[in-house]
DNA sequence: TATTGTTATACTCTATAACTATA
DNA sequence: TATAGTTATAGAGTATAACAATA
């Protein structure tokens, strides 16, 4: 044999990978939720719901932005009403983000569907099939090759 | 059960598709290949691989580009000696981008790497666990909710 | 009339720098 | 001394507009 699995996940890797790719799937999850959401407050959003209550440094270190760059998506979330600032009783210096209602709602639409594109997708799919690749999915995420070597 | 495919799938899905992740995983694959070679450019090397000579058009349409974006990161490898531009004998209005040698060979050492660094998380995996993904996963992009939907 | 490559332009988004406040 | 949030700034990268050439 000449191909390694490696080579095989190699190549299936690359159109995920793709700006394009991340920008039409966002665009779709969050078309007409309203001005504010988009593909780029969208991961902030469903950041705080994975999270909850979070300073921006932290959020940022979460979904993998810089803190004044959370900063600036969070102020359209809050002048949307999707998000508010609350003082963190813990530590002086930050502000906690939180989810409103409004914005909870925000997030279980997107998720809905999020994962009705996905169960679509695999309709056709022997459901064992299904399940296993979200199993291993899920593990080759926590495993892979993606996460920064840690300093 | 309270949870679907779909949503385990949405969930080990984000980390993926973050830029940070792209940025952080290209920059590894490409370091210390020249100035060239960067998380802008290996899409370019890498698509043109897979395609064969191919016109900053085409090229865009299979890696979800501008035709502009491609022209001028095609400057870029072009001054470094990675890819040649060719008259399209078939089209007298398009220019063929092709890979010289020299990057017919940076693509062999990223692939090389992208394959080891994923062979590499996958070491402690069953090896029919590791192939199933692989399997799974290559059905899941070419099925996926990633597709535009065609005009 | 549509599409090609290219250039110039304007726009968007990002991190860096700098500031004040708190640990 | 380090880290928090925020703002201003500058930098990088993108698509849009426009052009001449070809289909």
């Amino acid at each position: 044999m000449n191909h390694s699995t490696g080579h095989d996940i190699a190549d299936a890797l690359g159109p995920l990978l793709r700006r394009s790719t991340r920008a039409h799937l966002y665009h779709r999850l969050t078309e007409g939720l309203g001005e504010a959401v988009d593909d780029l407050t969208y991961p902030v959003l469903s950041g705080l719901a994975r999270t909850g209550p979070s300073s921006a440094a932290d959020l940022g270190r979460e979904i993998g932005l810089d803190r004044t760059t959370v900063t600036r998506r969070a102020d359209r979330l809050e002048r949307a009403g999707l998000l508010q600032r609350q003082p963190d009783s813990t530590d002086g210096r930050a502000t906690l983000l939180a989810l409103t209602d409004d914005g909870h709602r925000i997030v279980v639409t997107t998720r809905q569907r999020l994962a009705a594109a996905i169960d679509s997708a695999l309709a056709t799919w022997p459901p064992a099939d299904a399940q296993a690749f979200a199993r291993l999915l899920r593990r080759f995420v926590d495993d892979g090759p993606f996460t920064p070597d840690h300093d």
